[in-house]
DNA sequence: GTAGATAAGTGGGAAATAGTGGTAAGGAAC
DNA sequence: GTTCCTTACCACTATTTCCCACTTATCTAC
């Protein structure tokens, strides 16, 4: 399972550390694609047949289906991660999530069966918005049994 | 059953020693997240399992089932206990129960399937407000058939 | 009550690994 | 042919992890 959360920076090169936890389990190649909330989303290959499999066969009909499945599927690639566990990610991808074109601070984030990828400085705003929804949250961990 | 109040101390490496009582039940790998009331909430592996096979089969479509998810799973790492019954808790969820960098005091309070981890001083505050209202809970206690 | 023994908690050092930076080689474009 | 860009390889450093040793506390037997 992918979960946790870790900063690595990017170098002048634009290559970027993958999470030592993480490599393991995600394999020599991913996927990277367009996320939800201006992140991106990565997966292992396994976990991304499985996924595109599902949202391929989404009938067509529906301009709003159409529209996510060229988000999602036409904004995949699919990364080679080198010897030393370094990804690459494409400039049309960095420009979505708002990394910068110099050195900076990328935060990874695993849930469940993939990884978010985002901008630190992003990250911890949504982080203090996210923690304003603490009573929702607080619901759905009693839904779940945890408390 | 995992129930009781410990206090231990993290030393300049941020190692800190379990509660002998938990070390046996809770088993020698756990998992750390995010808890309410900036505590941190640690499960043993199976408990953990129970709970992330449930949230993660929640939909990523809703905006607040991410955020829910990326703060409870993507706020979660899986810790080793060492030899000697001591785990190592990441920075930034150290920082989200305000656990001090430097060598400090740490409350751990079993709660029933989970182990919750205070910093001492918070732990103090929380437990002088909350007995203000013991009165209150001891009567919707009653009136629930428990005491 | 005291002494011995066992277990728990704390501390430090060495080895392994992760993360980062740099260099060289191979291609593509001009 | 030259230059620029990309990719692969190599090397250093800081951090983490593992192991061992010491101190403190608890329990038991005498």
């Amino acid at each position: 399972m992918l979960i946790g959360e870790y900063t690595h920076s990017q170098d002048d090169k634009k290559r970027i550390s993958l999470p030592a936890k993480f490599k393991k389990e995600i394999g020599k190649k991913v996927v990277i694609t367009h996320g939800l909330d201006n992140c991106l989303f990565m997966f292992g290959i396994k976990e991304w047949v499985k996924i595109s499999e599902k949202l391929g066969s989404l009938s067509m009909g529906q301009a709003s289906s159409r529209g996510f499945n060229r988000m999602f599927l036409g904004g995949a690639v699919e990364v080679d991660v080198d010897s030393v566990g370094r990804i690459l990610i494409p400039d049309f991808l960095r420009e979505h999530a708002g990394l910068s074109d110099k050195v900076g601070k990328v935060v990874f984030t695993g849930v469940y069966n993939k990884v978010e990828i985002w901008d630190e400085l992003r990250w911890k705003n949504y982080k203090v918005e996210n923690l304003k929804h603490v009573d929702d949250i607080a619901e759905k961990l009693g839904e779940f049994g945890v408390i």
